[in-house]
This record gives C-alpha cells, sequence and structure tokens, in this order.
DNA sequence: GAGATTGCTAACCACACGAC
DNA sequence: GTCGTGTGGTTAGCAATCTC
C-alpha cells in the first residue's frame, strides 16, 4: 500500500498537543462554523471518512452526483484544499501538509490520478469535530479497518462484546484519558501502569511515526481503555473491567497474544525499573 | 476521428480581515 | 487608509482516455 507520501506526523500525544490544536485553529472545532473554508474542509473530511480512499473527482462527485459541471468546479476546488495552493507566487499549504489526508495510491486507467483518504490523525479529529452519529462511525470502521486492523477490523465483533463501548473512541479523539490516566479510582485497576507503559513505548515517535505504530498505539489505547470502571459503585455490576477485558481477549487468538505480550512487556518495564532503584543504594 | 470525460496546474480578480 | 495575506469564484489550458 502506497502511504502517506511525503506526509509526517507523530504519535497520539503529538495528535492531543500538536494536531488537534492547530487542525482546529485552522478548520474548525465543530460543524457549526459560520467560516465558510472550515465548512469546505469538513465537507471533505465528512465525504473521506464515510466513503473511503476516492480521487477528488470521485470526491466531487458524491458532492453533485447528477451536476457535472458543479462536478467539474468542485473538484477543483476539492484539489486546491487538498494539496494547497500557489498564488501570487506564494505557496498556501494544503490539507495534506498538515498530515490529516494522505495520497494512499493511484489510479492508473486514466492520466494516472492520485487517490486520497484520511490519516489516523484525520480519522481522530473527524471523530472529535464532525459530530458524527453511530451510523457515520460504523461506516468509518468499515472504510477504514485495513488502517486499523485490531479495532476497525473487528468492530462488528467488539460492538457486540462490549455492548457499545466501542463509540468511546471519540474519547480518545478528543485527547481525553490520554496522558492523565490517574483518574482510575479502584487501586487493583492497572489502567493507569499501562496507559503510562503505552507513553513510554512510544515515546520517541512524537515527532514521527509509521501509521503502522500509530495504528498499534492507537489500539493499545482503546483495549487499555476498555479497562475504565465507569460503574465501580454499581454493585449490580457482574463483571469487573479485568475479567471483561479477557473474556473479549479470549475469543480471538491472535488479538490475545498480542494484547497479553504488551502487558507482559509493561511488567517486565516496572520490574526492572523498581529493580534500579533498589540497587541504588538510595533506599 | 471528434467530442466528452477525467485529472491536474496555474492564473486572474474580488473580497475579508488584521497589522501597521 | 494601505498593505499583505488567505480564501472563494472562475477561467484557461494541457494531456490521456473513453465513447459514439
Amino acid at each position: 500500500m502506497d502511504v502517506g507520501q511525503g506526509t509526517h506526523y507523530g504519535n497520539l500525544l503529538s495528535y492531543k498537543y500538536y494536531m488537534r490544536p492547530t487542525a482546529q485553529k485552522m478548520y474548525g472545532h465543530s460543524p457549526n462554523t459560520k467560516i465558510k473554508h472550515h465548512e469546505n474542509v469538513q465537507k471533505i473530511l465528512q465525504i473521506l471518512a464515510l466513503n473511503g480512499t476516492c480521487t477528488t473527482w470521485e470526491m466531487a462527485k458524491i458532492r453533485f452526483p447528477n451536476d457535472n459541471d458543479k462536478v467539474r468546479t468542485k473538484e477543483k476546488e476539492f484539489r486546491r484544499l487538498l494539496v494547497g495552493r500557489i498564488d501570487r507566487g506564494k505557496h498556501s499549504s494544503g490539507m495534506l501538509e498538515l498530515g490529516l489526508v494522505v495520497k494512499d495510491g493511484k489510479v492508473y486507467r486514466h492520466p494516472v490520478s492520485d487517490k486520497y483518504r484520511l490519516s489516523l490523525h484525520g480519522i481522530l479529529y473527524c471523530l472529535d469535530v464532525l459530530n458524527l452519529n453511530k451510523n457515520d462511525i460504523d461506516k468509518i470502521s468499515e472504510k477504514y479497518a485495513d488502517v486499523l486492523p485490531k479495532v476497525f477490523g473487528k468492530w462488528d465483533y467488539l460492538k457486540s462484546a462490549t455492548e457499545d463501548q466501542v463509540y468511546t473512541i471519540q474519547i480518545l479523539a478528543r485527547g481525553l484519558l490520554l496522558d492523565n490516566p490517574e483518574i482510575v479510582k479502584n487501586k487493583t485497576n492497572p489502567m493507569y501502569e499501562l496507559m503510562s507503559f503505552i507513553h513510554t513505548k512510544f515515546r520517541k515517535n512524537f515527532e514521527s511515526i509509521s501509521e503502522r505504530d500509530l495504528a498499534e498505539q492507537i489500539s493499545l489505547w482503546f483495549y487499555t481503555y476498555l479497562l475504565y470502571d465507569t460503574e465501580l459503585k454499581s454493585k449490580a455490576r457482574s463483571l469487573t473491567s479485568v475479567k471483561k477485558l479477557q473474556r473479549i481477549l479470549d475469543q480471538d487468538d491472535s488479538l490475545s497474544r498480542w494484547y497479553l505480550k504488551f502487558v507482559k512487556d509493561a511488567d517486565r518495564y516496572y520490574a526492572k525499573r523498581a529493580d534500579t532503584i533498589k540497587k541504588s543504594g538510595l533506599l
């Protein structure tokens, strides 16, 4: 897959502290914006979110299915927003440069044309800003299953297994519970330690991360977040969050091996750090 | 073969807005 | 008020392929 040509983006902390605020400043923080440029960009993002990989012509046809003149006009407008423009000798950046959208292959049937799709940061920005309903998020999961295989690729199973807790991925898109998992109240719940280890594991990738590694980080966040207890006070709760996660993992061998390896890595990491402190002679 | 379609690049002009 | 910048609307043109 020919992905992200010339586009660089960072890990989840980079999303929270750079990409999200920058994108909100440039393209709006809600679908109720009155700024035309924000509306146009959000429309492109919505088309790519709900339809997956498209050429600019296909995007314009989705916008105006029965009006070829408008398609021609819109296609040029969409391209300009995506790739930027040069006017009066000055270059203005487009959505590709920020990294919300990436090039994903080419169409060879006509003069070679680029195909575009959302990046993982773009997907998170859409989940954060576009006020999508559950049906829309289901469509994104279908179109981007290859990009986020451990989450979107198992969406239907996860929906039934977590009783719709899958939609909490919007919490990640808002940058919440990312680097502040200390709100976990249950001292036997390892969510704080595991969330912290996710950041340790990917800390060198703040400025640059491959799409595969970012998908890995998002997936680890997603499954670790399932440990979050929202009903601690409820006596009616039949399963602890740990057992609930175990039950989900038990149904899928590859998923189980993958996540338990992460937990073992975290365990080894913390044991080693504790050993270093003990041997330092400070205690 | 001619015209239509599709993809891409660039330019012109107008307007809004903030800085000075 | 002037200037620079960002953006929208529009047009022109080139090239390859498709359709009739």
